[in-house]
DNA sequence: TAAAATTTGTACGTATGTATC
DNA sequence: CGATACATACGTACAAATTTT
């Protein structure tokens, strides 16, 4: 009933936060951060505080920083060590299933949410982020930091701030579940490109159905990867409701 | 960009946990926590920094501590002040409309799935939550917090730790937006408790349409609250796919 | 060439909260 | 229950570096 308290500390906060910035490609590399004192009022915290996050990144090579006007923070890396984040969170092998079932419950509603009101600024962000995928094809932690990308673009589409954090949310456990051997090889890669660019050509076009089928294609996939991958721990099928209508009923086949 | 840090510090943290336990149900009026040092193992915390949180929550009336053998923190009132749980994060007025338009996106299927795999012992604990709700309904906080409690078993029928945790966040979104005036009186609250009974037999049914129309009667009777006590924040209109069939395109009358 | 402006780098005292005994 | 020890965060002041003027 009741767990482990873990709190974090202040500048573990801060590190996140800029941490994520990075991540979801709202700095990107060249980028330069707000000046420490300027950034440090931002965040509500002292600059000493900030400076330790901003110590840790350094050290870590994701950023470098220039003492000298205008100078500063600048973004070196876009990819961040998982070691710095340090999640004390691990998902059982049983949640993982989980996790994909979330999905289907959640995700193709916001992506048809992402046709009707995502703006073309919107569409554009998406499809750098494949373009970027495409480029980085062969590294794979790159591609699956870029596919988190890619679908927090979809929920930032919406033009929703519940559904936006209720889709960081799903998307960390998502991270958490790829550390659990959720992961296909180059292979897998280059088909989750093709599928992306059919979600984000059905989202363009608003056409609720084709964004259904799109997600499903989507969600499909990586189920059948969590059960070849992992074997044993199986996955509830997904009821009717939850797939598009084209599919449901005797129709199904797989 | 970067928003205020805020950390929680150890003891909030444990009030917290034992707050949310009592708010969820799982600890009932006269029931007895775990002693000190047991319940300080298990949250991993020193034992006076647990009695912090006990002695706040002990001083609010919330828990009784009674000092003998077989004694220890008994549970005295279910409610628990708003003001021990100090939320700093405030909802903008726009936003509230979009925690609705998340419900829509997220809990038909959430009832969906508890229809599919929830077990005899969740429908007993929606039964007496739905109990409890007509036996205080003149008591409106209570009301609310009951309600509360019924949405969170939806979640725990699914039986998927991962969509429990979605719904508690848009749980905890929606009572932000209560605060900021959604929120009917007494007549609204008897009309709540008839859509709770029929959202729990569509759910016990296993009739996903069913599930789906008493879910879209239970959002459209929020919605239009909101719409009414609000006033100038008008509601994105649910778009169709985010509506039960029987309700889409031409049939649609509201 | 030199001074000014801007930004990071460093240091210290204090306050608060947590863990240990 | 109280007292002590320790870690973390804050505020402030000043030093150092480098580009701009």
């Amino acid at each position: 009933m009741f767990t482990p308290v873990r709190t974090r500390s202040t500048f573990e906060e801060a590190l996140r936060q800029i941490a994520d910035a990075i991540r979801a490609g709202d700095l990107r590399a060249g980028d330069r951060l707000p000046s420490e004192r300027i950034l440090a009022a931002q965040m509500a915290i002292s600059r000493p505080t900030l400076r330790e996050a901003i110590k840790l990144l350094s050290d870590a090579g994701v950023l470098e920083v220039k003492p000298a006007p205008g100078g500063g923070a600048f973004v070196r890396s876009e990819l961040v060590p998982s070691n710095l984040l340090e999640e004390r969170s691990k998902l059982r092998i049983s949640e993982v299933s989980g996790v994909l079932e979330a999905r289907r419950a959640f995700e193709p509603r916001v992506a048809q949410l992402a046709g009707l009101y995502g703006t073309e600024a919107d569409f554009e962000a998406m499809r750098r982020t494949i373009a970027l995928q495409r480029q980085h094809a062969n590294d794979r932690e790159r591609c699956l930091q870029l596919d988190l990308r890619f679908h927090i673009w979809i929920a930032r589409a919406t033009h929703n701030s519940t559904i936006v954090a209720m889709m960081r949310f799903l998307l960390h456990q998502l991270e958490l579940a790829w550390d659990m051997g959720l992961r296909g090889g180059p292979e897998e890669t280059r088909w989750a490109i093709a599928i992306h660019e059919r979600t984000l050509a059905g989202i363009v076009s608003g056409d609720p159905e084709a964004i259904d089928a799109a997600m499903d294609e989507h969600l499909s996939f990586l189920e059948r990867i969590w059960e070849e991958e992992s074997g044993r721990a199986r996955l509830r099928k997904p009821p009717d409701f939850l797939l598009p209508h084209a599919q449901r009923s005797v129709l199904r086949s797989s």
